[in-house]
DNA sequence: AAGAATGAAAC
DNA sequence: GTTTCATTCTT
């Protein structure tokens, strides 16, 4: 198949409700398409994927993730990660939609989001097709890029959804505009082939350099996938672990990972990486079950972030030499940083379940790891029976599977586990607002023995979870550590993980600072960090929190300005060095910034900064002067969202007005969400024009006028103030004479008419109006017709009669009700609007509220109009109308058709 | 969760 | 022809 053979189906039992399932999509980003592929699912789909995955698996069963792989058609990529479907791309209207429906939401602030619909419809409706053009265009760019990412794409995949596991990837991906490709990621090679090299010309999003901008934005996302996926991270890449830990081998990638992961482990490991380390990093992980790790060793000619990328996803993590090599840039080193925070994960957690068979050497890898963290073994029993039972049977069945719940197992008993599941939980609860459906196989999968992740999560976090992580940290402390007092010391977050865990673990579960859904560990950790903090600072919580989630890295950077504590100092000096942490490993790759060791956060920090310094993160920092609040919310948990938007968004916001706000804020999120990938592309979505509601009020008040046949006052256009230009009033104006013109072959008079308005009219915006108008009125009437079936096409088919009732006057169709309701709310709140439509010379239209239903009110209209051509206009208008409305029957349209004219022949002769 | 709109695609 | 689903976000 096309996709995928297999097919298929359906998940039986997975599917939940009888209806279709839903799947879950994740938002396509064009960049995506170029080059970003490669990355693009490791890194922000990869959590979500992995998460999906482990749930799946261990719940569902095989069966589900067989779907979903096979779901995708696109991308065939089996791996079931990649499943998730992606979003269909926006068509037109949806893109002029997303970006109008502020200005609207501005205009008609009461207005609900259906009636802004309508609206923007109307708007729509309106355009000129021309203006429609762009949109279209990008639209089709976007289908285009799309479609070249995902070549099986079906719209409407019939019927296998997978539904999987829900949550987090739905979650995810809505949140965040434009996301990634499902799934790109193995399919592959294909898909990688082409992307990267094409990469020029397909997209016109693209940004800029691939290499650079994608390089920098993927690493960036990689590192925080990275940060994220700690958890993540060590679900998938379990199995992995031991490989990694080869892989690790090299010193320098340890200590980037002990950086930017985290806390403590990481000496220990280090010093068996060493110890390890020469063992081929290629084949062994190679050998490992690794799923997706098909592809050959990668050389440097992939892009550092590439392999990162496909490091982290696939845990394999082999390249690091040759990762090294490659990218001495400070990106690179951030890139290792990520990739060895993930190896670091691994490989503490490398406990090393016999399901891997992987290499030998990877076996003494792990024997060595064990022996060191034997201690830390008993811990592994223990998490592993808790889940991991369940996992490694899967794991037989399928490598892929196995690895994953290896990993969720090894996480929990990780302490870097601690941060990184508040990153999960919050998507999780995302994900569960998606679908009824999906929560309620998420809550499946809970219960469900089998499933890996949440019950790992949740139970192990509560005993074992807790045990594993003291347990860790024991041995790290022995181990590597050693001594290292440090370790409790540590950072904040450590310790307080630490204490955490002990303590408060247990008892605490359920506070949480913010009520969120937050597991259990989360729980913990805040309560420990509340206890040390005692919350006092916020900040605090945000350095914490940062780490966590992937935004949260970037805004260390940026947020630099804030007082950090221990991290941001550490950052810019690696001089000071951090208190204990052994772990530091100082970076030896960057020995350049942090010369001795210092805080895995000082480290990154310092990274970070390096880039932004050098330019090459500017991106980033725009995000980061958005606001983080965006992206936060994009990927991160609600609760940090709303700290974070405190922070920045009151003050960015200033709170103009409340418009204001609500208006910036939906921008900034877009944008904020992707993170540099998107702001690509959304510039290119920003470029679109975006018209002034003035124009549209132009247009839609004669539409209205029309459709509705209501004299009354223009629905929408009101706002005086936009500062449609005169010149683009013009425009409109010639444009719509000119279509008229076409279209309508009328008669001379309209030609006329159009004459006599032009002159005169054209050089007072205002004054145009009332030409327009009446220009409109006949364009109008085609339009009209062209605006009417649309909408209420549709109306009548899906829903039924209703609107098409006309009101028991009989006048009014319900429809024209709405807009009636709507004239009213706009009059009520902008009075000014009528004012700027008519101006005194009148407006046929005019609307003056009480003018609009009586017609009678305007008094001069223009003479170039003649009785005639109204008179014909009319007609016109009847004519379409009653095409239209011949379904309905009715009089009320009759009526309101009668209506019109009246009120147009009355305006003339008046 | 439903629903408002349009459009594209799949049945 | 009809149904899905993409986006947004209030009710």
């Amino acid at each position: 198949m096309k996709g995928g053979g297999r097919g298929k189906e359906p998940p039986v039992e997975g599917e939940v409700s009888g209806k279709r399932p839903k799947r879950k999509c994740l938002q396509w980003h064009p960049l995506l398409s170029k080059k970003a592929l490669d990355f693009s699912e490791e890194e922000e789909e990869e959590d979500e994927e992995e998460l999906d995955k482990e749930p799946a698996l261990c719940s569902e069963s095989g069966g589900q993730e067989v779907d979903c792989g096979a779901m995708d058609e696109e991308g065939e990529g089996e791996e079931d990660s990649s499943e998730q479907r992606a979003r269909r791309p926006m068509n037109a209207f949806l893109l002029f939609c997303k970006r109008h429906r502020s200005l609207v939401r501005q205009e008609h602030p009461r207005l609900d989001n259906r009636g802004a619909t309508k609206i923007l419809a109307d708007w729509w409706a309106v355009l000129e097709p021309k203006e429609k053009q762009k949109y279209t265009d990008m639209a089709k760019e976007y289908k285009d890029a799309f479609m070249k990412a995902n070549p099986g794409y079906k719209w409407c995949p019939t019927a296998n959804k997978p539904v999987k596991s829900p949550s987090h990837q739905v979650s995810n991906a809505r949140k965040k505009v434009w996301a990634f490709p499902p799934n790109p990621t193995k399919d592959s090679a294909v898909a990688k082939k082409i992307p990267k090299m094409d990469n020029a010309p397909q997209l016109n999003f693209a940004m800029a350099d691939p290499t650079k901008m994608g390089g920098l934005s993927m690493l960036l996302l990689a590192g925080e996938h990275a940060l994220t996926a700690r958890e993540i991270s060590s679900s998938s890449s379990q199995t992995g672990v031991t490989d990694v830990a080869k892989h690790a081998g090299k010193s320098a990638l340890f200590q980037l990972a002990e950086i930017s992961s985290t806390p403590a482990q990481p000496t220990a490991e280090r010093k068996h990486s060493e110890e390890r380390n020469p063992s081929a990093s290629g084949q062994e992980y190679t050998g490992a079950s690794q799923p997706g790790p098909p592809e050959p060793p990668k050389s440097c000619a992939k892009s550092p972030l590439f392999q990162l990328a496909e490091i982290s996803s696939s845990s394999s993590g082999s390249p690091m030499p040759e990762g090294k090599q490659c990218g001495q840039s400070a990106l690179f080193q951030l890139a290792e940083m990520c990739l060895a925070s993930e190896a670091e994960k691994m490989e503490a957690r490398s406990f090393q379940p016999p399901s891997q068979s992987s290499l030998d050497s990877s076996q003494d890898d792990a024997a060595h790891t064990e022996s060191k963290q034997s201690k830390d073994s008993p811990d592994l029993p223990l998490s592993t029976s808790s889940s991991s039972s369940s996992s490694f049977s899967s794991s037989s069945s399928s490598s892929s599977s196995s690895s994953t719940s290896t990993s969720a197992s090894s996480a929990s008993s990780t302490p870097t586990d601690t941060s990184p599941p508040l990153l999960n939980q919050p998507k999780n609860v995302t994900n569960k607002k998606k679908k009824k459906k999906e929560g309620k196989e998420t809550s499946k999968a809970d219960k469900s023995p089998s499933s890996p992740k949440k019950t790992c999560k949740k139970r192990q976090s509560s005993d074992s979870d807790l045990e594993s992580v003291i347990y860790t940290i024991e041995a790290v402390a022995k181990g590597a550590w050693g001594v290292e007092e440090g370790s409790p010391k540590k950072k904040a977050r450590s310790t307080t993980s630490e204490k955490s865990s002990p303590g408060d673990g247990p008892l605490s579960p359920k506070k949480k600072i913010k009520p969120k859904v937050r597991k259990p560990l989360k729980t913990k950790e805040e309560q420990a960090k509340e206890e040390q903090v005692q919350e006092s600072k916020p900040q605090v919580v945000e350095k914490e929190v940062a780490p966590l989630s992937p935004k949260a890295e970037v805004e260390e950077p940026a947020v630099k300005s804030e007082p950090q504590t221990s991290l941001e100092e550490g950052a810019p000096q690696c001089s000071s060095p951090a208190p204990v942490k052994s772990e530091e490993k100082e970076t030896e790759a960057k020995p350049e910034n942090c010369g001795s060791r210092k805080s895995e956060r000082s480290c990154k920090g310092a990274l970070y900064k390096t880039l932004v310094s050098e330019g090459m993160l500017t991106s980033l920092r725009a995000n980061v002067d958005r606001g983080k609040r965006g992206s936060v919310r994009g990927s991160v948990s609600d609760h940090e969202i709303s700290w974070t938007e405190e922070s920045w968004t009151f003050s960015q916001a200033v709170a103009s007005n409340p418009k204001k706000l609500k208006k910036s804020k939906s921008k900034d999120e877009i944008p904020q969400g992707l993170g540099k990938l998107e702001e690509e592309f959304e510039k290119k979505f920003n470029s679109l024009p975006q018209y002034s509601p003035v124009t549209f009020d132009k247009k839609s008040t004669s539409a209205t006028k029309k459709k509705k046949s209501t004299p009354a006052s223009p629905a929408e256009p009101p706002k005086p103030g936009k500062s449609s230009s005169s010149s683009q009033k013009k425009a409109l104006f010639h444009k719509i004479v000119s279509k008229y013109k076409h279209k309508k072959e009328k008669p001379n008079t309209l030609d006329k008419a159009i004459a006599g308005c032009d002159s005169p009219v054209l050089e007072m915006v205002p004054k145009v109006k009332p030409c327009a108008q009446g220009m409109v009125l006949s364009a109008e009437a085609q339009r009209a017709a062209e605006m009417l079936v649309g909408s209420q096409k549709r109306k009548a088919r899906k829903s039924k009669i209703t609107h098409l009732v006309r009101t028991a006057d009989g006048r009014v169709s319900p429809a024209e009700e709405d807009k009636a309701k709507e004239l009213t709310q706009d009059q009520d709140e902008k009075p000014l609007n009528q004012e700027t439509l008519c101006n005194e010379e009148g407006c046929y239209a005019a609307p003056r509220s009480e003018e609009a239903e009586r017609p009678d009110a305007s008094s001069s209209l223009p003479a170039f109009f003649s009785l005639a051509a109204l008179a014909e206009v009319a007609a016109m208008e009847n004519v379409h109308r009653g095409q239209r409305a011949v379904g309905m029957s009715s009089e009320g349209q009759v009526k309101e058709m009668a209506p019109q004219t009246p009120v147009l022949i009355s305006c003339a002769d008046q």
